[in-house]
RNA sequence: GGAGGGAUGGCAGAGUGGACGAUUGCGACGGUCUUGAAAACCGUUGAGGUGCAAGCCUCCGGGGGUUCGAAUCCCCCUCCCUCCGCCA
């Protein structure tokens, strides 16, 4: 939720940051008539509150003196003005709701260090590491779901037939190699990051916290009965940890990591990505968040890209990292970098980590503030998250590049120790 | 799922219709004293809205109601605790 303030202020800027991403200024005017609005009503009502206390203080006054008979015209004065001020109270709600609905659904202001663009083919390619088109072999170009069903470690038919399609079954070395993808992950950041493992259903208000409701709704799993989500993320409780809480300057920057199962409806991607583990409704994932001061947050972001990649170079893969333009930005995202993996099996980079900066976007929804630096006041946090591992598109990449001419699957190094000391699958 | 008890400032804990945004204690911060510290003593110390400012307004778990006036009375909801039931 961007800070009303900035629609007063630097009404603007504003109208700039959103058009650059494609936003409609429609909306923009309709918060700036609704602040006035809401603000116009307020400053009636209360000067009529004002008003209706003055006169019961008098009233409570003239009863401890015994004169009750006196009180009588004050009552009848102060109920009169107690019926107005009811109804601009009424009025000062409906605006007040419509502004926040309003608010809740407008997108982040992009970085000014975000590229220019509309699409995802405009993200700039910031680094490609790792990368030899011509050092595939035929080996290599196997789709993983073929080489992960002739080695028996993924089992997506039977995986479909529990849950339906994009629902997929690992086993044997297939299923341990999720749990030591996750470990590995969690492993590499407990010198910094405080391990938690979250409810993977939520409230309602924890969604709306990350962004990912009222806008999105049709994303997620929700389960009807008792009102609660499936989280799409960990960053969706891990940035409800702190809600409603002041941090403590000093506490700052706060990092925490999570490894959770993850939901996703992928609504609008019906038919796309079906094969293998390209795009799964169900999946594991280990994610890294930071709440931070806004002078801290550039730091962070970096370091968090840092882990996050050096993990996908430590087991052998190929990556760029990109740098999504404003027209690509997730909704709640000021700057966003993401990291594809090359699979040479599909020939396709897939996207298994998205690093971002949301400011005080999220912080703002979720009342996150920190007591400032001078002692006095309080300012609204920054957060920031991203992958460290996500596990089905790391996996076939894995599967893909070290697949060998015999048809078995090469373990990284770093990998071994997790499972069992196993080098080589199949 | 049933029955009862709770929810007040950073924490503990008073307050059952009127001068209460809230007694007090602890903590924290500033000062006096001290070579320095501790102790003692003095003072300060919640969050937000609006306004140039003075000020005004909101917030005692959330929402509704009664009243001239609600932390306090009534209704609904959420959460926590105890007991019973069920259970990995």
């Amino acid at each position: 939720m961007l800070d009303i303030r900035l629609f007063r202020n630097e009404l603007e800027q504003v109208r700039a940051g959103l058009s650059r991403r494609g936003e409609s200024s429609e909306s923009v005017d309709a918060v700036v008539r609704l602040d006035d609005e809401v603000r116009r009503i307020n400053t009636e009502r209360d000067e009529l509150r004002s008003r209706i206390r003055a006169l019961s203080n008098e009233v409570g006054q003239l009863m401890r003196d015994g004169l009750k008979d006196e009180a009588g015209d004050l009552q009848a004065e102060s109920r009169e003005l107690g019926a107005q001020e009811k109804q601009l109270d009424a009025a000062s709600d409906a605006a007040a709701h419509e502004l926040r609905e309003l608010l809740l659904r407008l997108p982040n202001l992009p970085s000014d260090d975000a590229p220019d663009g509309s699409t995802e083919h405009d993200n700039v390619v910031a680094r490609v590491e790792n990368y030899d088109p011509g050092s595939y072999a035929d080996h290599q170009r196997v789709p993983h779901w073929e080489t992960g069903e002739a080695l028996g470690i993924l089992d997506v038919e039977r995986g479909v037939k529990m849950s339906g399609s994009m629902f997929v079954m690992y086993r044997k070395a297939g299923a341990a190699m999720v749990r030591a993808l996750c470990q590995l992950a969690l492993d590499r950041n407990a010198d910094l990051y405080e391990e938690v493992r979250p409810p993977t259903l939520v409230r309602a208000d924890t969604m709306v916290s990350t962004g990912h409701l009222p806008k999105f709704a049709d994303d997620a799993y929700h389960l009807e009965r008792d009102d609660l989500y499936a989280i799409p993320t960990a960053e969706v409780p891990l940035t409800s940890l702190a809600r409603d809480e002041i941090l403590d300057h000093a506490a700052l920057p706060a990092r925490y990591m999570a490894h959770t199962s993850c939901f996703r409806r992928e609504a609008g991607s019906a038919g796309k990505d079906t094969r293998g583990l390209l795009r799964v409704h169900e999946f594991d994932k280990v994610e890294l968040l930071a709440y931070t001061t806004a002078e801290q947050a550039p730091a962070l972001h970096r370091e968090i890209l840092d882990r996050a990649e050096a993990l996908i170079r430590d087991l052998g893969l190929a990556y760029r990292i990109l740098d999504l333009c404003a027209g690509d930005l997730g909704n709640s995202s000021r700057r966003t970098f993401d990291i594809e993996v090359y699979a040479p099996g599909v020939d396709r980079w897939l996207e298994v980590s998205s690093v971002s900066w949301f400011g005080d976007y999220q912080a703002r929804r979720a009342n996150i503030r920190h007591r400032s630096a001078e002692g006095k006041g309080t300012e609204v946090c920054h957060t920031l998250n991203g992958s460290a591992l996500a596990v089905p598109r790391v996996w076939a990449g894995i599967v893909e590049t070290h697949r060998q001419p015999d048809g078995s699957v090469a373990v990284p190094e770093v990998l071994q120790p997790y499972l069992r000391g196993l080098t080589r699958i199949g």
